[in-house]
DNA sequence: TATAGAATCTATAGGTTTATAGAAAAAAGC
DNA sequence: GCTTTTTTCTATAAACCTATAGATTCTATA
C-alpha cells in the first residue's frame, strides 16, 4: 500500500482500454447491435470477464459517452475564455470540434448516435456537459455581435446550434472518407458560416480575410 | 378476380400501416433495439403475423428507409427543374427538406440513423436515391454560381453537403422540441447560408432581400 | 349460404443475449 | 518462496428474439 499508484495505474490503464474497445464496437454496430461478447473479443478476453470493468453494458455506454464529451467541453471552454479576434476563435472552435472527431472519433460518434438509448436519469450528466458546450459557443457569437464584428441581427442561439449540426455532420464524413482533410473542412466551414454564399456586390474586401482558395 | 382492386387496396393499406408502425418503433428504439414483437404490438397483431407483411425484420427496415427517400427525392427534383430565382429555389428546397421531416419524421430519422445497419447490397437502392438528391441540390448551387447570383469561388459540392447536414440537424430538432416552427427554421437557414454572420461593411442592400427579421 | 382465398393466430425450434458465481491463474508484496 | 490481491476463466441461469409451419378465423363473392 505504499506505492498505492502502481496497481491503480494498472487498473486505470486496462479500464481505459476497455472503454476504447466498447467505443469502437458501439460505433460500428450500434449499442443494441453490439454484444458484450464483441467487446470482450476485441480486448482479447472472455465475455464474462468484461464485468470486472463494467457493472453493465449500459454503464459501458455511459462511460464511452462521457469520455467523448470531457475533452470536447474543456477544449471549447479554454478557447472561449481566451481573448482574441472573433474569426480566430471561431476557427479554433471548429478546428477543435473536428479534431475531436478525428482523434476520439468512435466515442464522439457513439455519443451522438447512441446516447438516447440511455435511460433519462443516466443522461443528466451528459446533458449538462452538452449545455456547457452550447453556451460557450453561443457566447463566442454573442461577443462577436457586441463587438460589432458580426451582424447585429444575428440569432446567436440558432447560429451556435447550426454550427454544432454542421460540425457533427462533417465530423462523421471525416471518418468515412479518408481523403477529406480536417484543415480543409475547417476552413470551408468557417468561410461559409462567416461569408455565406451570395455574390458580394462589389469591392468588399471585408476585414482582412484572404479570398478563400478553392480546395477540393 | 374481376374487381382485382378491392383486395389489393386492402392489402396495400394494411401494408402501409405496417411500414408506418415499423418506422415509429425503429425511430424510437433503433433497429436492433426494436423487436418484431414491439412492431406487432403497435399494430395490434401477434408477433408471428407480422411476417405476412415483411419477409424479414431487415426487409422492414429497408422499406421504411425507402418510403422516406421517395418523397424527399421527387420533391427536390421538381424544385430543381423549375425555372426561378435562386433564392426562391433554395428556400423551397430547405422548406421541402424540413417539411419531409415534419410529416414523415419517423421514417426520415430511421433512414438517417439506422440505414447503415442494412447490409451493403440492400443499401444500393438507397444510395442511388441519396445521390440523386445530392446532385439536384448541388445543381441548384452551381446554377446560382453560373448566373452570378452566388460567389464565383463557391464550392458547390461542399455547400450542398453542408446544407444537407444542416437540414438533417434541424429536422431532428423540429421533432424533439415542439415550439420550433418549420417556417422560422427554414427562413433562418436560408438567411445564414446566403448571408453568413459577418457584419456587412456598409450599404449593401444586396439584391432585394428584405433585411431579415429576428424571429425567435 | 357455401366456398375460396386472405389474414391472423398459436406454438415452437434454434439461437443469442446479459449477468452472476465460483474456480483458476497471474501479479504484487513481503 | 509464500501469501494476498487482482485479474481472468468457465459454466450456466433466465430471458428474449427471429422466423416458420400449420391451424384457425375472417371476408368477399357467387
Amino acid at each position: 500500500m505504499q506505492t498505492t499508484d502502481k496497481p491503480t495505474t494498472r487498473y486505470t490503464h486496462r479500464h481505459e482500454r476497455a472503454v476504447a474497445a466498447a467505443a469502437a464496437i458501439f460505433a460500428d454496430k450500434g449499442y443494441h447491435g453490439a454484444s458484450t461478447r464483441d467487446i470482450a473479443e476485441k480486448l482479447g478476453i472472455q465475455q464474462g470477464s468484461l464485468y470486472y470493468y463494467f457493472k453493465s453494458k449500459e454503464a459501458a455506454l455511459e462511460e464511452v459517452c462521457l469520455t467523448a464529451l470531457r475533452d470536447y467541453v474543456s477544449h471549447i471552454e479554454s478557447i472561449a475564455s481566451q481573448p482574441g479576434k472573433l474569426e480566430v476563435k471561431l476557427q479554433a472552435a471548429i478546428a477543435a470540434h473536428l479534431a475531436t472527431y478525428k482523434h476520439n472519433n468512435e466515442a464522439m460518434k457513439v455519443h451522438n448516435e447512441q446516447r438516447l438509448y440511455l435511460p433519462k436519469d443516466r443522461r443528466k450528466h451528459l446533458n449538462a456537459l452538452g449545455s456547457r458546450y452550447r453556451q460557450q459557443l453561443e457566447g463566442i457569437f454573442c461577443e462577436g455581435v457586441s463587438t460589432g464584428q458580426l451582424r447585429r441581427d444575428l440569432d446567436c442561439h440558432f447560429t451556435a446550434l447550426s454550427l454544432i449540426g454542421l460540425c457533427n455532420y462533417w465530423g462523421i464524413q471525416l471518418l468515412r472518407s479518408a481523403p477529406l482533410k480536417t484543415e480543409d473542412v475547417t476552413e470551408k466551414c468557417v468561410d461559409i458560416l462567416l461569408h455565406g454564399c451570395l455574390a458580394r456586390k462589389a469591392g468588399i474586401p471585408d476585414t482582412d480575410t484572404q479570398t478563400d482558395t478553392q480546395v477540393n
